[in-house]
DNA sequence: CGAAAAAGTAGAACAGATTCTAGTCTGTGT
DNA sequence: ACACAGACTAGAATCTGTTCTACTTTTTCG
């Protein structure tokens, strides 16, 4: 029953780590130290969990090595989770600058949606701990995440070429959201040894032909 | 470093609810009362769960519940997930039990394989506690589960209607694969209350049209 | 400036999963 | 029947996430 955390700030994004902040959390950020705090915080996890994977990234040794107290930590990330989030979401804004900076040139849809993955897979298991810790929180937090959306959002815009507007119930939106869903199941069978970055291209170049066609 | 458990045994299935055996586990089943004791774990565990979800089913109650000792209950399951898995596994062959006994009359493939995984979602809503066990288990478990590809069986066999031997690469493999996961996407979103089983139905029914047509 | 609120800190306390210890029980081979 | 191995039991101990306490330091603002 102490006083609700003001903490809210992220860095120019939609939802920071947390959940949605509570009644007490009106004015928008808090201040400068404060953007400085999370983000060691964030870093520090993210370098705990690049090692040992999600175990490694224990909440007392995060604290210690970004230099707060837990119970600070625990301001600013009101569980682990949250904090698992922040750091994944951090991995997801440099897919999306990469995708923006050099878009998938391939000629017909299937083709750029699966371009989009494999980028992403490729990000991915370049930190193979973290990624894991990614899919999970993605999967089984209570937390809100979003990371489905943009995933879906980038595919989206990736599978339609040119810029353009597309209603919220194109159903190509629909494609994309379930194309996404295919790929984070088969990140899951790669993080576990079940299948290989090639295998699944593969499997995603069939199913993203099916998902993509016109009619 | 006690000696290596030697229960094994499942009933008839494949995997039981472990991991692979270690080393010493050469004989098959151990005896009856093993049978017995583990079967009055996986009950009492499904008894916990269904009432207060997975916190609910905290190893100590299900232990006592069980009336086994702590040890014990570790012996048969070396982790909670193992235990949560056998629960599931349980869930599964009904559902097997249940599509095989009436099996989906729908004319069109699509609608087979939708009419499978609405079946699948009503049973899992039945007890949303143990639903979320069931996906947090499927999948961020170490532990191996199958569950995909029991899902995957099911499907295909739904989709391809009459009996038939398919090959290991017959491209209709990879696309249940697919939809089993498009559902199991589509089941997180529902038991974070994002979506009901209506919407999932529709979303089911357009990406299962496209997934499954034939040439 | 000076007081009250908000944010931090160090460290204890709690909770539930997992592990370990010491000893008892059971079944099987000889 | 005897002895040993493996399975069980009760319960203590350990580990890590999360919560709580008692203060100290900053910030905010009248």
């Amino acid at each position: 029953m102490t006083a609700e955390p003001t903490v809210t700030g992220d860095e120019t994004r939609g939802q920071p780590a947390g959940q949605a902040a509570g009644p007490a959390a009106g004015q928008g950020v808090r201040s400068r130290s404060q953007h400085q705090r999370r983000k060691r915080i964030v870093q520090a996890a993210a370098a705990l969990a690049s090692r040992g994977g999600i175990e490694a990234m224990q909440m007392r040794t995060v604290s210690e090595r970004a230099g707060v107290a837990l119970g600070t930590l625990y301001r600013y990330f009101p569980s682990k989770m949250d904090l698992v989030v922040a750091v994944v979401s951090e991995e997801i804004l440099l897919l999306e600058g990469s995708i923006e900076r050099r878009p998938p040139r391939a000629s017909d849809a299937p083709a750029r949606a699966v371009e989009v993955l494999m980028r992403a897979t490729r990000g991915l298991m370049r930190e193979p701990e973290l990624a894991e810790a990614l899919i999970r929180s993605l999967l089984l937090s209570d937390v809100k995440t979003d990371f489905g959306e943009r995933m879906s959002e980038l595919l989206l815009r990736a599978a339609s070429g040119p810029p353009e507007d597309i209603s919220a119930e194109d159903p190509r939106r629909l494609v994309a959201r379930a194309l996404s869903g295919i790929w984070t199941m088969e990140m899951i069978e790669m993080l576990r040894g079940n299948a290989t970055a090639d295998e699944i291209q593969s499997r995603l170049e069939i199913t993203a032909a099916r998902l993509l066609i016109d009619p």
